[in-house]
DNA sequence: CGTTAATCTAATACTAGATTAACGGTGCTGTATT
């Protein structure tokens, strides 16, 4: 109906794809959405289109610049010349000049620490905004709490924006996650568009191991026999530089590393070889993910632990997009839960920091104590909440609230490391985890390590090409019946 | 807490072994006012 002639007139497609006619009609009629759609399904139509249809500029949030300039590079590809990033791309004069004729732009694309700045602050007052649309809106849960605090601050800000329907977006969106996004952005009521956790065609096995020599033994063995493409997630930027020239010793060429201390040339070139075929395997920390739309990806193995369910399911969900099958392994050392330990501890401030830096900052003479950057933000992050207070008030409060997250952080842990021990069905496990039913029993085949799943059958066959075909075939019918089965979609109780 | 790189020491001439120090993930960002 007049959504799909709107779908023409504006983007040239002709149909929606699943899941995205539902959002847009909610957000048009003026509710707050949460999202889910899998990466690649059109996440981006979903605030584009209701763009064009409600009155005003919309404001999208989103968490990298890398992502943002795409997105922004997309919309001036099909020819919508209104869009802006308001970034620290743009120079004095630029970004003066764009708020200053901000009413013109449709798009305008933020970073969670630019909508805090007081200049965009004032700026945005001044125009209409018809749409807040928040990219990858596990960030508010993920990092809002403490790494990027700005993320916990979108709820407020939204308040100026003259209560403009509210669209978070994401890929993955667990239970607790999708909660904390409503209450972070102060959305109780809004619509939910969501889907099981569960990925029927990723097969998950925890391969326990001990000591160092025998996971480099089982990493070898894995990368040689898997099909790839593949992606190995460790803890440690040396880690993964150190893993990729082993594997080449071992004679996997076509093996790249990447993390967050590389050059962003760097990181883009790797990034784009994997995309094109060129590179067969990266070895990378958590920074490789987010905006990294491959759809072949046949393996991910987890060589040292996630430290969260909700982590560990975005990094196995980028593997088989395609809906082919795919494998998830970890090799588990139990030995490896003292890294996470010690990350967890590491994150905050310790207890002489704190009261170290917050007399420093008492005395408005002496200069600001340096510590790490990411501890200073947290304590100055919370103190704004805090202005009335006595000195040793809001240390105990800010103390509170280091513990508090410590607190949360570790049970999250603990959680992980009752799943890598337990005999149960791995997927039954997560799917109990996030509140969803038990799975039916019937793809034991290809469902986990505890249900005897065979990891040969993920590994570059050497079969014929006749095999492989009917292998494929095989597999077509066997997914047919998965996918009625992951239809359903969480409701809330 | 565990791994690795850097420095030290001992007994003897260049290297082996021991002790210590450093490091360990994710990314955004100008700013006060007439």
């Amino acid at each position: 109906m007049e959504l799909e002639h709107a779908l023409k007139k504006y983007t040239g497609y002709t149909s929606f794809r699943e899941g995205q006619e539902e959002i847009i009609r909610d957000l048009v009629s003026g509710r707050d959405v949460v999202a889910m759609l899998p990466t690649g399904g059109g996440k981006s139509l979903c605030y584009q289109l209701p763009a064009y249809l409600l009155k005003g500029a919309a404001v999208i949030i989103s968490p990298l610049l890398a992502l943002m300039e795409d997105q922004v590079a997309q919309l001036k590809m099909n020819g919508e010349k209104n869009v802006i990033a308001l970034n620290s791309f743009l120079d004095y004069e630029e970004k003066q000049k764009a708020l200053s004729r901000l009413s013109d732009y449709r798009f305008i694309f933020l970073s969670p620490e630019s909508l805090n700045s007081a200049a965009v602050i004032k700026a945005l007052k001044q125009i209409r905004v018809g749409l807040l649309a928040v990219d990858e809106a596990h960030c508010i849960s993920q990092w809002g709490h403490d790494f990027r605090p700005d993320y916990s601050l979108i709820g407020e800000a939204r308040q100026m924006m003259n209560e403009a329907p509210c669209l978070a977006l994401t890929a993955t969106a667990t239970s607790d996650v999708v909660s904390d996004i409503k209450e972070s952005l102060h959305i109780p009521d809004a619509a939910q568009h969501l889907h099981s956790v569960n990925r029927p065609n990723i097969a998950m096995f925890v391969k326990e191991v001990s000591g160092l020599e025998e996971k480099l033994g089982q990493l070898s063995y894995y990368v040689r026999s898997l099909k790839g493409p593949g992606l190995i997630y460790c803890s440690g930027r040396q880690w993964t530089e150190k893993l990729s020239a082993f594997l080449k010793e071992k004679g996997v060429s076509r093996t790249a590393y990447y993390h967050g201390g590389m050059e962003k040339e760097q990181r883009m070139l790797i990034q784009q070889q994997y995309l094109n075929g060129q590179l067969d395997l990266v070895c990378c920390t958590s920074a490789f993910g987010m905006g990294v739309n491959k759809q072949d990806i046949r393996y991910v193995i987890h060589f040292h632990l996630a430290a969260r369910m909700d982590a560990y399911l975005q990094e196995i969900g980028r593997a088989g997009r395609d809906g082919m099958p795919a494998a998830a392994i970890t090799l588990y050392d139990r030995e490896d839960i003292q890294l996470p330990l010690f990350m967890i501890e590491k994150e905050f401030p310790a207890e002489d920091e704190l009261k170290a830096f917050l007399s420093a900052e008492e005395d408005s003479l002496s200069p600001r104590l340096v510590i790490e950057e990411t501890h200073e933000r947290f304590i100055l992050h919370h103190l704004r909440f805090l202005d009335d207070l006595t000195r040793e008030e809001k240390e105990e409060a800010i103390r509170r609230k280091i513990n508090e997250r410590q607190q949360n952080k570790t049970e999250k842990l603990m959680n992980m490391i009752k799943w890598y021990s337990t005999d149960v069905c791995k997927r039954t496990g997560i799917l109990n985890y996030f509140g969803e039913g038990t799975l039916r029993p019937d793809f034991d085949k290809y469902c986990c390590s505890s249900c005897g799943a065979d990891e040969s059958f993920y590994f570059e066959s050497s079969h014929t090409d006749q095999h492989k075909h009917d292998q494929e075939n095989h597999w077509r019918s066997e997914l047919g019946r998965m996918f009625k089965v992951s239809e359903p979609i969480v409701q809330k109780p």
